[in-house]
RNA sequence: GGUGUCAUAGCUCAGUUGGUAGAGCAAAGGACUGAAAAUCCUUGUGUCCCUGGUUCGAUUCCCGGUGACACCA
């Protein structure tokens, strides 16, 4: 598809992505298409920050609100629906389709594409949870030693997640994790602009703690109330949903240090973003 | 006013039997192939409150000062 090209808004949580991508939507006559982990899940609304009904009026978004926490949802799951709908919007004639989110690692599954690993087994997995969880990565590690030497060469043997994941696709596939990657990038039928945004760290700071204030007054305790049912997936562990359920169970002795938690938690998520987003040098940066 | 305790990193505090100091948190930097708002790694020079004394050497001991807190008046 020569001349076609999706443009992607990016940028750490709060520095004003939503009302660019706005703008920019309604100048090319496109829809959005989010790219955000949380804001997807229609349980969750006022701690994920999602557009509100005004924004979403103005134009058509899609991945908001689009699936349940009660389904894990993954990069790999949002590599081959976003490329569908993409391609869809494309031949419908578009030209050039708005992208918005924070979630770097979507983007990269989208525009470089995921290698293909097998299928999770799930059972697998909450296996190797609790043993993660009760023993720590030392005995997980010491297996991934044994199946799959280059993978524990190049990943950090520290971090359980990562270990955990290597390891199960040893053990579902029969074959080294490492063995499945390919360090190839998936051909794309269009062109990828990234737009990245950029304000200074102590306006975006302030501008984290505000919107922090005003979540909870337009009821974010209630919010996560609703959810406590769902405090277990993986979807609710998102900074601000954490904190407030730490609250309820009393390990956090009040509303306000909870507050002062999400305000901290969110500071050190924009830091994560930003150092995942600068190291991209396609990015054309952009000071708000 | 008197007596006592304290004064060390942005914050809370340890410590140096006298040889110029280190934890937690904050903060900063980084990693990232299906949980990614997740998960993990790295980074600690600071007039050790100020002046003077003792000493080869004082952040450490002593005198005085300043400030905070507590108790007594």
């Amino acid at each position: 598809m020569p001349g076609k090209r999706l443009v992607i808004v990016l940028g750490p949580t709060a520095v004003g992505k939503t009302d660019y991508s706005i703008s920019l939507a309604q100048k090319y006559g496109s829809p959005i298409i989010s790219c955000d982990s949380r804001q997807i899940y229609r349980e969750m609304s006022i701690g994920t920050a999602v557009p509100d009904k005004d924004q979403l009026a103005l134009v058509t978004h899609y991945f908001i609100h689009s699936h349940s926490v009660e389904n894990l949802y993954t990069a790999g799951k949002y590599e081959v629906e976003a490329l569908k709908l993409i391609n869809e919007l494309f031949e419908e004639g578009r030209d050039t389709l708005v992208m918005c989110g924070g979630s770097g690692f979507y983007i990269d599954a989208l525009v470089n594409g995921l290698d293909d690993f097998p299928k999770t087994d799930m059972n697998l997995r909450s296996e190797l949870s609790s043993i993660l969880r009760a023993e720590g990565v030392r005995p997980l590690a010491e297996r991934l030693r044994e199946l799959d030497p280059a993978t524990c060469a190049v990943i950090d043997m520290s971090n359980g997640q990562r270990v955990l994941r290597a390891l199960e696709v040893c053990l579902v596939s029969g074959r080294p994790f490492s063995s499945f990657k390919t360090n190839s990038i998936k051909k794309r039928d269009f062109q990828v602009e990234k737009i990245g945004l950029l304000r200074p760290r102590e306006e975006l700071y302030r501008r984290i703690d505000k919107r922090v204030l005003k979540m909870i007054d337009d009821g974010l305790v209630e919010e996560v109330r609703s959810l406590e049912k769902y405090r277990d997936l993986p979807a609710l562990q998102t900074v601000g949903y954490k904190e407030i359920f730490d609250w309820f169970d009393g390990s956090v002795n009040t509303l306000e240090r909870a507050v002062e938690l999400i305000q901290r938690n969110t500071r050190h998520y924009a830091k994560r973003q930003l150092s995942y987003f600068r190291r991209d040098p396609s990015v054309r940066w952009i000071e708000m």
